[in-house]
DNA sequence: TAAAAAATGTATTTATAATACACCTATTAA
DNA sequence: TTAATAGGTGTATTATAAATACATTTTTTA
């Protein structure tokens, strides 16, 4: 049980930016400081653009920087946003064969709920929280 | 963000038994049933067994039963033995590279978080709770 | 117009989970 | 005591998806 590190580099990205206020911060800088792969990461900040969390700017002197306040970047709504799907288990997934279990079967019903309580944890804190070291979820945000 | 099929294949051998109480059943006919690889539900009935959820009994005649009512047997125990990690983020993985971030960091503060919140989901029903369709949890359940 | 930076599409590599295969051990019944 | 049946073990292979690499395009500004 994992995230995917393109979601995972994501929330690293937000952090960074949050980090780096009032500039425009290059992908290369990004990937030079994790240490991870250029290629990787501009896909992610290309859909991080697309789903509004930063501002790209093509061109010299561009680069990206976040759309929001810390503070207003809910962490399950980036979740949600980059991780490709919640298939908690296999019957979740509409590609796969029909498990002979199904519909008398409470398996899916009950990782439904966890999956929602998984998410609702991270839909309680901002960028904002997890920008400390601990987190103190709700201290540093405003909404939701 | 998905269980192992090794996971989900052990709690179907376990809602399976639970079907089939009162006499003994061949992995053989757990893998036909499900159309899965007999060769790797050796395998998880063999943890199944180590992990005392299941009694398993070779030679002619043999085959497994569950070890205890369903009602005893917690679907957050069975999830917990039988994946092999929970390593919500990148920085639960001990064999990974240091992030830049830590130690100031609030992501894995948050990850344990919602990941606890989803055990203990898991942790809140039996087998018994998920032989039925609808999962109403606890009401089959007589432990935790 | 040159340099810098993101965007796009495709191909390749890697990691690991899943599966297959070969053989071993235990049990029972003829 | 032997044949049949069933799980146990270790290793090898395959399949899949994620990660990475590569090539090229588009945008912007000095």
């Amino acid at each position: 049980m994992e995230i995917t590190s393109y979601t995972d580099y994501a929330l690293r990205v937000l952090i960074y930016l949050a980090r780096s206020p009032n500039k425009q911060t290059t992908i290369t800088e990004i990937a030079d400081y994790f240490n991870i792969s250029r290629n990787h990461l501009v896909k992610i900040v290309h859909q991080l653009g697309s789903k509004g969390f930063v501002k790209t700017t093509r061109g010299k002197g561009g680069g990206l920087v976040l759309q929001r306040p810390p503070a207003m970047i809910n962490i399950g709504n980036v979740v949600r946003s980059m991780e490709c799907h919640f298939n908690w288990v296999e019957c979740f997934n509409p590609t796969q064969q029909h498990c002979r279990l199904l519909p008398n079967c409470g398996l899916k019903h009950l990782f439904a709920q966890a999956g929602e309580a998984y998410l609702k944890v991270l839909d309680s804190a901002t960028l904002a929280d997890v920008l400390l070291g601990i987190t103190t979820v709700g201290l540093n945000s405003k909404i939701l």
